[in-house]
DNA sequence: TTGAAAATGAAAATCATTATCATTTTGTGA
DNA sequence: TCACAAAATGATAATGATTTTCATTTTCAA
């Protein structure tokens, strides 16, 4: 009843690479640079490079599989996304990330469209604060 | 009782460079990145280096006089703060962009916030699509 | 087995941002 | 006005993440 049907999403293949960035941001869990999981996988003698790590991560990106944010110096920060479209909160400090539902973006983000005539929306939508820890 | 006084805020002396850099972003109301405000003043005769740009705009964030955000490449982006800020519409095709209120957004920001008890809260939110004329 | 397409990674190129450092400007006290 | 120290400036080099290039290796279907 709940299953997803995916069946006719024209996905790229995965690669053996796409899964071994897969399997570590499993593993890690949390929000992880190209750079650190290339030196964790290196670490764990995989001789994985660089280049390719960063073209994993980018299709799966694309495929929606894994989310891309930012750190606030800039840098990129990847993590294995749920299901179904969220949005964060994110610590400034410490970096701590919240998911959280986003019912009223979705709405605005809609009427603004119809408003202005555009289709095919799609939105992006994050908050960024402290956290009561800090 | 609570309000911290701002009497004794050893605040930095503004100079030319700060102000030029304030004048700009009044000028051009939205955000702009360091390298665009740079392009902004040496099109306007102002021989001002790129060095300059990017210490007065430090200095002006640390001073919460403009705020510092992100594009989605990471590139960084500034604005004074306190203007009102609004949020954008833009074309995946044609680059078309429409600026828009966002009134439901800032409640949803604040009300996720408070609910996760974060505090100094700021957000981010873009809608795309594809625009009438494409 | 074979040839084409996909994947890979080393090295070079980009690009924003930061650090250096020598020079210029500014403000202040004599 | 003069001298001088502190602040400001900007050219240039350095950094660091990300992308591109391109030659080589793998994969895979015919």
């Amino acid at each position: 009843m709940n299953t997803p049907m995916k069946m006719n999403t024209p996905m790229r293949t995965m690669n053996k690479s796409d899964l071994k960035l897969i399997a570590v941001l499993e593993r890690t869990g949390g929000f992880a640079s190209a750079q650190e999981l290339h030196q964790i996988l290196r670490r764990e003698g995989d001789g994985i490079g660089l280049t390719t790590v960063y073209r994993a991560l980018q299709s799966l990106v694309d495929d929606k599989i894994v989310d891309l944010l930012r750190r606030e110096d800039g840098e990129a920060i990847y993590r294995l996304c749920g299901d179904g479209h969220h949005h964060h909160l994110m610590c400034k400090s410490c970096g701590d990330t919240v998911e959280i539902e986003g019912g009223a973006i979705e709405k605005w983000a809609n009427t603004m469209a119809e408003e202005f005539g555009f289709r095919e929306v799609g939105h992006t939508a994050e908050i960024f604060g402290i956290c009561s820890k800090c």
